[in-house]
RNA sequence: GGGCGGAUGGCGAAACGGCAAACGCAGCAGACUUAAAAUCUGCCGGGGCAACCCUUGUGGGUUCGACUCCCACUCCGCCCACCA
């Protein structure tokens, strides 16, 4: 009978979720209720997510994946208790806004705004938490003179300097890129081939933070994957730096290794094609092939250069370097396989024992003598490089060693006599920050004929970035900026003569250094931040994003947050201390069908939540954002799956707006007494069950199951009702069950959550209501159900009362006659009792 | 070439070393509908009439007991890659 009622009445009650996230959202902008509080008896938790690049593509659901994971974690936060900061903002100025104001035939001041705008209005319309008084953007003069500051900071502190070296070029960018910005030797924005250029460059000596960017790895709580990757960009390795005479010329070469205990098997010599030594050591009759080897080895792609497929290539000098160690005699080639950037650009070349150099001996039948013997070696020449470990041979005093200890020995015996010494290298070059492009912020400095470099005083911060219309990199090298004379020329601030300013301007990622720092004290017009503010809100306690930036913005920014601790400014010497990266979302690829690939405007797959919030609700799609895999995972969208989510929604509606004067909101009071039915014992049980499960499951970003949680007790709270309607209405224990369902959904889903607390007659928003607590005695099953194993199979299953006793198990489980079928006569040799759970009996 | 992840129903997935497949999607059957949608109920890894047997990429090991721990392999994904 009831039934029927309350299938007129589901008719009737309609989940509009249109009208109710369009009203929430009203509200709680006219009530200004995600403002970070002021107050500070409370602790603080900082939430930020990356600060995005606003295109012009807007975002796309698989952008939600991060925003929507740490919009709830910061709710929780709140209602937990905490004073929440949860801004946003824009990494506007850079190559990427730039080339797409370009390819719009239009210019970044007027799309940024634009594309801003629409960000907005799409987090907002995801009913994102931001506090949006704290919005900071990049390319405004208001924060971009902070980072020209920075700069200042760090040029004074020796940090930032200008040097002529060959740099990675894009051609299509028309600028030079960092180390970090460089993929599979292509552009990473555009995918264009990286050239080398010649080009006095600015660089920040990250080099210099090296060892405390790999220690202090280990105080944060950060993917290892990402902390694996920094260390390997880093590439910390220790060996021994030693000059190597050359024959007939006063000069050495200086080389280094981490293999000094093969050094008695070096067979020839290798520098860099780059390296100043090659012309003053090259014999007159090599002269032109050598030349023509360094010509070519210049031309060569950057991608074909590092490509390993490619055989090692070289080109004999003429010349002969003495080994140190043993006074022999071995030809110096020149080979693009050693760098100049890296260690000395000059090598040692063991064939035995290194396989490049075994290659590379082996195609200019260079001999390649053996000083680590293998275990069981037969005294034959190897067939391949022996890297591994083994016995010195042929090595001097040090012959009969095992080469782990040699190495030790060696290294002792080159230092002590005054041949060598130990060196510790890294993989980490400076960090090149200058573009030669317009949309960025320009570099203080000014060129002054008589004083040389001089830095823009603090008090003429900002160098404004002149108003133009064309602003196109003129493609030779040069900045749109030195194009414009009205800019260049200036005083110089030191003597007052005629000057020129510096026209590079910097990477994109010195503003991104320093973001997270600035939304402590956002509209700070005397100072980046006012130091009281970053020691409360500060460090980020969780930063959320994508693992792209393991070696680029979350290396850059830890440098940047080492020097401001170094020169005093902030009190500790890592920015955000936890760390999680969001899985990506695939969609299938149109031109390949069957095909997933990231969903993106480039494959023309992209799923907007404008039009899934349209169809289903903002709730819905952060629901489903939650619950369709692990956080980290990588998944397909699916617009099945959120269809299933906005049912979720839709019950937990209905559960509630079908029956008005059903709550009791004073159940507090009475409801621990009515669990005389079981029924009633049965949802109080699940309720406080659920309650422990999603606080969990939210702390360790376990959200999809923290959902299955919600959904499990929102099945139950039907079972209740389904069992008991037109019973015993108002009902403290169902009363319970759906405030508690309320507020732990409110994270995910918070207009629905707030239209339902509306609806049972509670004041204000669920966002500052406090989190339920469960209580572990209401949670605990009175029954349990033991699983009886025969040899670990199981065989049967016994409920007992919670606390029997382990005798008592036993007993029961060996009484059963299941297990007596089982055993088939054999006695029992053994039985394991786990409490509360199972018996296994071994027979 | 090196490193790091991962592999469980038709699909996304769940499972402190202790009932494999929770939760959801898709599917099937039914109820309500003139009908459809929505909603509700039931079924939903494989085999077998059944009791029962089998099933977490492959092979081994540890354990009373392994999706989980260890070793080897296969496949997939991501990152790095001539770094001396």
């Amino acid at each position: 009978m009831s039934s029927v009622n309350t299938r007129q009445e589901s008719t009737v009650v309609k989940y509009d979720f249109r009208s109710i996230e369009k009203r929430w959202q009203e509200r709680w902008r006219a009530d200004d209720l995600f403002r970070t509080p002021e107050d500070r008896s409370r602790p603080k938790f900082y939430g930020l997510d990356f600060f995005p690049y606003p295109s012009g593509d807007g975002l796309s659901v698989g952008h939600c994946r991060n925003y929507v994971p740490s919009d709830v974690f910061c709710r929780y936060r709140r209602m937990r208790g905490d004073n929440v900061l949860h801004p946003m903002g824009w990494d506007a100025f850079g190559l990427p806004a730039e080339n797409e104001a370009i390819r719009r035939k239009s210019h970044p001041k007027k799309t940024v705004p634009q594309y801003v705008a629409n960000y907005k209005r799409q987090m907002n319309l995801l009913g994102l938490s931001y506090d949006w008084s704290r919005e900071i953007n990049s390319s405004e003069p208001e924060y971009y003179r902070w980072t020209q500051w920075f700069f200042l900071l760090l040029y004074r502190r020796g940090l930032a300097y200008r040097s002529a070296a060959p740099a990675n070029w894009c051609p299509s960018c028309a600028t030079v890129l960092a180390n970090e910005e460089v993929h599979d030797g292509a552009c990473w924005r555009c995918g264009t081939d990286i050239e080398k250029k010649d080009l006095p460059q600015w660089f920040f000596r990250i080099t210099e933070y090296a060892d405390r960017l790999l220690e202090d790895l280990k105080l944060v709580d950060w993917p290892e994957s990402i902390k694996l990757m920094q260390t390997n960009w880093i590439g910390r390795s220790v060996g021994v730096e030693f000059d190597m005479p050359i024959k007939g010329h006063d000069a050495s070469m200086r080389v280094f290794t981490t293999r000094v205990d093969t050094v008695f098997g070096v067979s020839f010599a290798v520098l860099a094609p780059e390296h100043p030594l090659v012309a003053q050591i090259t014999t007159a009759d090599r002269r032109a092939e050598v030349e023509e080897y360094v010509r070519k080895s210049r031309r060569i792609s950057e991608i074909d250069r590092m490509s390993t497929e490619r055989e090692r290539d070289g080109c004999f000098t003429g010349a002969y370097a003495i080994n140190p160690v043993n006074g022999q005699e071995v030809p110096i080639y020149v080979a693009d396989y050693v760098l100049l950037s890296y260690g000395t650009g000059a090598i040692m070349a063991v064939p035995a024992h290194d396989t490049r150099d075994f290659d590379f001996a082996r195609r200019y039948g260079l001999p390649a003598p053996v000083v680590i013997a293998p275990d069981g070696w037969d005294g034959q020449p190897l067939k391949e490089a022996h890297t591994g470990e083994g016995t010195m041979v042929n090595s001097g005093q040090f012959s009969g060693m095992r080469n782990t200890e040699g190495a030790e020995a060696i290294a002792d015996w080159m230092q002590e006599q005054g041949i060598g010494e130990r060196r510790v290298n890294y993989r980490l070059r400076d960090w090149l920050i200058s573009r030669q492009r317009y949309w960025g912020a320009p570099i203080p400095i000014v060129h002054c004929p008589v004083c040389g470099e001089v830095p823009v005083p603090e008090e003429q911060l900002p160098v404004l970035l002149p108003d133009v219309e064309n602003y196109e990199p003129p493609g030779d090298g040069r900045s749109p900026l030195a194009t414009i004379p009205e800019f260049v020329n200036t005083s110089c601030p030191a003597c007052g003569g005629p000057a020129q300013r510096e026209t590079d301007t910097m990477g994109g990622f010195a503003c991104s250094s320093w973001y997270f720092l600035r939304f402590a004290d956002p509209h700070n017009d005397r100072a980046p931040f006012d130091r009281d503010k970053v020691e409360y809100w500060l460090p980020v306690d969780l930063y959320v994003g994508g693992a792209e930036h393991a070696v680029m913005h979350l290396l850059y920014a830890r440098f940047w947050t080492k020097v401001m601790y170094d020169a005093g400014l902030v009190p500790f010497v890592e920015p955000f201390t936890r760390l999680k990266n969001q899985g990506m979302l695939l969609a299938p690829d149109p031109k390949n069908p069957g095909v997933l690939v990231k969903m993106s405007k480039s494959k023309f797959n992209v799923v907007t939540p404008d039009e899934m919030a349209e169809k289903y609700g903002a709730d819905a799609l952060r629901v489903y954002e939650l619950f369709v895999a692990p956080f980290e995972d990588t998944v397909p969208w699916s617009e099945d799956g959120i269809n299933g989510c906005w049912r979720f929604l839709n019950r937990v509606y209905r559960v509630v707006a079908e029956r008005p004067g059903s709550f009791v909101p004073d159940w507090r009071s009475t409801v621990r007494q009515e669990t005389v039915s079981n029924e009633a014992k049965a949802l109080a049980r699940k309720t406080h069950q659920t309650i422990m499960k999603v606080t969990r499951d939210i702390e360790d970003f376990a959200f999809n199951t923290a959902v299955a949680a919600l959904m499990e007790l929102t099945n139950q709270i039907y079972d209740f009702v389904n069992a008991k309607d037109g019973l015993h209405y108002p009902c403290p224990v169902w009363s319970e069950a759906v405030e508690t369902l309320i507020l732990l959904l409110a994270p995910m889903a918070p207009h629905l959550a707030d239209e339902l607390w509306q609806m049972i007659g509670r004041e204000g928003y669920t966002y500052s209501a406090p989190w339920p607590e469960a209580d572990p005695e209401v949670a605990k099953a009175d029954v349990l159900t033991i699983v009886v194993q025969v040899n670990g199979k199981v065989r049967d299953k016994i409920s007992v009362d919670a606390g029997t006793s382990e005798a008592e198990l036993e007993r029961l489980a060996l009484e059963s006659p299941r297990v007596q079928g089982a055993l088939q006569g054999r006695p029992a040799r053994k039985v394991i009792v786990v409490p509360g759970r199972l018996v296994n009996v071994v027979g």
